[in-house]
RNA sequence: GACUCACUAGCUCAACUGGCAGAGCAACUGACUCUUAAUCAGUAGGUUCGCGGUUCGAUUCCGCGGUGGGUCACCA
């Protein structure tokens, strides 16, 4: 007691009984001269690989020795023989740990140790009798003494404030978490190896930079000592892929965090992962075509099939539809918002169909305020949505037909976007205007139009080759893929708010 | 940013209209050499998110603040 005291002082702050408990552990482990924090160890077997690979090495005299490493989840105590379950990477294994075989000194260090230890085993496969494969421990080794208790072992870490701030907590009591960022891996490796096998080239460009373009977004500004200069986190990587594309390398892409100064939702996270991919000589078709076969190609990696489940929902990504925005609103509303002639007759649609709009929008601006209003969130199968107006399709090539739109294309799922891409404006003098037009809207107060952007109006001006470019939101896709109603269940570490103290 | 719900032991959750704050797991002590949410007997563990207020009395009612979830707004 006079000890517990002691170690009271050296931890005056928030220690309770359990982890003073286990500082105790710790220190009758230092003191029987066993480092509470080991080195390194051989391991030989994960515990999937026992399990794979049992008939080989089963024999409770005879059979190999197999060296395991992971962390202690449960003991079942019998008095002279224990239980106890050993989860590692691959999984967990049971392990038996015996008076008889391990000796006196050795089985009174295994009932020292805590659920949440870190140890390694070595010991002998077998089959209890009610059927589970075991190993047998010979020897163990403490590797890792854990001084705070874990959350209970049946129920797990339910709260979602700690399982978000704590993830490492939520990885070692929830393993559907575990596979959810090992898909996320997988579904990311696959887009990359899907992209490198058609010749396009991984590239990385600067996140920060003196103009944040590219999207309709309100940038992070941060700032640079030496040269005293205010800069913004990237809000895409467009306009720089772009530039790459006039510099001839024809094919490029980039898979990385961009930053949006924007709301936080189930749908939105201040930074996320999105891959921009642009190609020479192609238009918005060839890119609708490769968006497909990107987003298959990854669920038939990641799960199998294309056909999938996302929220209760049976969704086929190999039955894909097709539809321009203007017929889908006309399919939903009656209103044929590219036939009207002046901004008048479409606000009268409008107001008609019940869809609210801006004074600032135009025909095109209506039309897609229809869209969003009447259209977007009943878009649950996966749909293509083409020929969006020019009026918010600042970097989009006009459709040779008709100017008041563009060839671009959105992937909606789930009534959500997931991809977006277009033919490329290349016309350096549409471009200008085009960017004139925002600054006026910027001026006007928007904050989300784009800046200026000079360099790059130069760069299309060396000529920029017929290019179609997309975008993909990787978070969104991995939610899909891995029937994650929120992307805080597909981001590792997502954003949360300072807590006030700590 | 607005609205709304939540916050109780290490974790998962209780506590009727305001009346001594409880359980399971985890922990501790003991029993137990094939258990698997092991079992059995016992013990300990609380600033009920924080600060105010109403009340004889607040986990409970009211106000302000904090954090989180959801919806909306903004957006991808």
């Amino acid at each position: 007691m006079g000890n517990k005291q002691e170690e009271k002082e050296l931890h005056p702050e928030d220690i309770n009984e359990m982890m003073q408990v286990r500082r105790d552990k710790m220190k009758a482990f230092a003191d029987k001269g066993i480092l509470p924090f080991g080195h390194r160890y051989e391991v030989t077997h994960h515990a999937q690989d026992i399990r794979d690979h049992f008939d080989e090495l089963e024999g409770e005299e005879d059979g190999p020795i197999v060296h395991m490493a992971g962390r202690l989840m449960a003991k079942r105590g019998h008095g002279k023989a224990s239980f106890a379950e050993l989860m590692d990477l691959s999984g967990k294994m049971q392990v038996y740990f015996k008076y008889d075989v391990l000796g006196e000194d050795k089985y009174a260090n295994f009932r020292m140790l805590d659920i949440g230890d870190i140890i390694g085993i070595a010991g002998r496969v077998f089959k209890t009798q009610r059927g589970e494969i075991t190993v047998k421990v010979e020897d163990f080794d403490l590797l890792s003494k854990s001084l705070r208790p874990l959350p209970e072992k049946f129920h797990g870490l339910k709260d979602v404030e700690m399982r978000y701030r704590q993830r490492y907590v939520d990885l070692i009591m929830n393993p559907e978490v575990r596979e959810t960022f090992i898909s996320r891996t997988k579904i990311i490796k696959a887009m990359r190896s899907y992209l490198d096998a058609r010749d396009f080239l991984e590239v990385e460009t600067p996140v920060m930079s003196t103009i944040a373009g590219g999207a309709a977004a309100r940038p992070f500004i941060t700032y640079h000592n030496a040269l005293d200069m205010k800069l913004y986190l990237r809000i895409a990587t467009e306009l720089n892929l772009k530039r790459l594309v006039v510099g001839g390398l024809e094919r490029v892409y980039e898979l990385g965090r961009v930053f949006r100064n924007e709301g936080i939702d189930v749908r939105h996270n201040p930074e996320f992962t999105s891959v921009e991919i642009y190609q020479a000589y192609a238009d918005y078709n060839d890119l609708i075509e490769l968006t497909e076969g990107i987003v298959r190609d990854a669920a038939e990696k990641v799960l199998g099939t294309t056909k999938i489940t996302y929220q209760g929902l049976e969704i086929d990504f190999a039955n894909v539809k097709r539809i321009s925005m203007n017929d889908a609103v006309k399919e939903a509303t009656g209103k044929d918002f590219l036939a009207a002639k002046t901004v008048e007759e479409a606000r009268a649609m409008a107001d008609d169909a019940g869809v609210p709009y801006e004074q600032k929008h135009g025909i095109g601006g209506i039309l897609n305020a229809a869209f969003e209003e009447k259209v977007e969130t009943t878009l649950m199968q996966p749909t293509f949505i083409t020929g969006h107006p020019t009026e918010i399709s600042p970097l989009a090539k006009r459709n040779p037909e008709n100017p008041m739109i563009t060839d671009r294309f959105e992937f909606f799922v789930y009534g959500r976007e997931l991809a977006n891409g277009f033919t490329e404006l290349n016309d350096p003098i549409d471009q200008e205007q085009r960017f004139l037009e925002q600054v006026k809207q910027r001026e006007a107060g928007d904050a989300e139009a784009h800046m200026m952007d000079r360099d790059f109006i130069t760069a299309l001006e060396y000529g920029l080759p017929p290019t179609g470019g997309l975008g993909i939101g990787v978070d969104r896709l991995v939610m899909l893929l891995t029937d994650s109603a929120s992307i805080r269940d597909v981001l590792l570490f997502p954003h949360m708010r300072a807590k006030a103290e700590e």
